[in-house]
RNA sequence: GCGGACGUGGCUCAGUUGGUAGAGCACCACCUUGCCAAGGUGGGGGUCGCGGGUUCGAAUCCCGUCGUCCGCUCCA
């Protein structure tokens, strides 16, 4: 593993932001648990979504679908056929290969070697079953993605959501794949949390959209701070596009691991709604009242996972600085540069030493400001050490209470990256504090 | 799934040819009128990943298993 990686994930873990699950018998692969700080930065990552995607927007709506849907769900959707691979393994030289994909068939393309062992079929679904009685009457699946929720329900939310197209749904929620490898922390797990955007619009204007949401979907990590040149787009070359994309690019991110998928968009066409209206026998066309014409919509989708956003923002944000000791020499300070909307904490209040009369003004102070954000107070050890511990998940403010403070009524305001310090007066506290938050 | 390496307190590691676990950092408490880590005193925390075997006795040997990392494979 990279220096950095390496880095993040002790962060993660040292600090409770992301750790292994089931850690106390062995751990399960691929599967994390997100503590304190964690939850935090997540349900941030959520909001700064769901505000651009949503909020922000006046015909995008949202939606919570079931995980678990009726299996012709996933018949239709061609999750259950296309989500499964048959793969053999070259008995002389061990290399996995799928089955169809073999340009010649019985001969290793790496080696030569004519012997194959048993086509074993590799299937992403997560498989489930529903109701007590354990045969294969009950059997359901996971959701391998949120989108299949929006599509189904399309007609219902759009008739009552009162919206002409373009109109989009978004969706939050976790997902699962049996994914073959995976790894890399969170960046590919077999449960991750997706969170995907459909938008509905007419055929025809599908490629003018496609190219608008991929411009929207870079900036939207540009404002939140995440490096120019860490970014990229990658559209897809025809043989990897999946069974129901016209086209796609991927949104990429320059991980320690090498470049990468951060988010990705697709032109799905009317391939869904067209399969959900043949295998369900529901109309899913839109009424076009203007045109006075009846149509499949064709739909543009954003999907980024949480998890791997929430990865990308810790690498990107991880710097160590390197700062003047008051001894002369150097020290290296750990800060997470987060931007001010996902740090997980964005005010630390901190008494100058824990005085039993600094503490219960400190303490004031504090409740001032735990109505309006996700805040801290912390009189543990030396002022230093708890601006390195502020420091290190991010926190933007620090408001440190002293002596002086009971006389004068004032507090002083440390900011994260530049160190610099302001003096101002505790009335003067929360609206400095909105300004910059 | 295949090949290789690894698995000792939260972290980094030490544990000699098997004899019943140590350090530094971190954490907690108290002291310190103290504004950018590493001051003093005291304290909590490990059946050495888990299970089984060999042995009078195993963190140290054997088997299995779980997990991690690297490479391959796959990645809709």
């Amino acid at each position: 593993m990279t220096d950095l990686m390496e880095a993040v994930t002790a962060l993660a873990k040292r600090r409770g932001i992301a750790f292994q699950s089931s850690e106390i018998y062995g751990g399960l692969r691929s599967s994390w648990d997100y503590g304190p700080l964690g939850v935090e930065l997540r349900r941030n990552i959520r909001s700064a979504w769901w505000r651009s995607m949503v909020q922000l927007r006046d015909e995008i709506v949202g939606l919570e679908a079931a995980i678990i849907m009726s299996p012709r769900v996933w018949e239709a959707s061609g999750h259950v056929e296309g989500f499964s691979d048959p793969l053999v393994e070259c008995e002389s030289c061990h290399r996995r290969f799928r089955e169809d994909h073999l340009p010649e068939p019985a001969v290793c393309p790496n080696c030569g070697g004519t012997a194959f062992g048993e086509a074993k079929q590799f299937n992403m679904m997560f498989k489930t079953q529903m109701g007590p009685v354990d045969d294969d009457s009950g059997v359901t699946y996971l959701r391998p993605e949120t989108a299949q929720g929006m599509f189904v329900d399309f007609p219902l939310v759009q008739t009552v959501a009162r919206k002409k197209l373009p109109f989009g749904i978004a969706q939050i929620g976790k997902s699962f794949r049996n994914e073959i490898t995976p790894g890399n922390f969170i960046f590919r797990t077999r449960e991750f949390e997706q969170m995907e955007m459909e938008y509905f619009i007419e055929p025809g204007a599908d490629d003018e959209w496609f190219d608008y949401w991929v411009n929207e979907r870079l900036q939207w990590y540009l404002d939140l701070g995440v490096a120019k040149d860490k970014l990229r787009l990658r559209p897809h070359d025809p043989d990897e596009l999946a069974h129901y994309a016209k086209t796609a690019t991927d949104i990429e991110y320059e991980f320690p691991f090498g470049w990468a998928e951060l988010e990705g968009i697709a032109n799905r066409t009317d391939f869904d709604l067209k399969a959900h209206q043949e295998a369900s026998g529901e109309e899913m066309m839109y009424f076009d009242q203007e045109k006075d014409q009846r149509y499949l919509p064709y739909v543009v989708e954003p999907a980024v996972g949480v998890d791997r956003a929430m990865l990308t923002f810790m690498l990107d944000a991880y710097t160590v600085d390197e700062a003047p000791t008051a001894k002369g020499d150097v020290e290296k300070r750990t800060v997470l540069k987060l931007h001010r909307d996902l740090a997980p904490i964005k005010v630390a209040v901190l008494p100058l030493s824990r005085n039993e009369t600094l503490v219960p003004e400190a303490r004031r102070v504090f409740d001032l400001v735990k109505s309006e954000w996700m805040c801290q107070y912390d009189d543990a050890g030396a002022i230093g050490r708890r601006y390195r511990r502020q420091d290190e998940v991010g926190t933007p403010f620090c408001v440190t209470v002293d002596f002086d403070s009971l006389q004068d009524r004032q507090v002083t305001v440390r900011e994260r990256d530049t160190m610099a310090q302001e003096r101002l007066p505790i009335d003067d506290l929360l609206g400095y504090l909105r300004e910059r938050l």
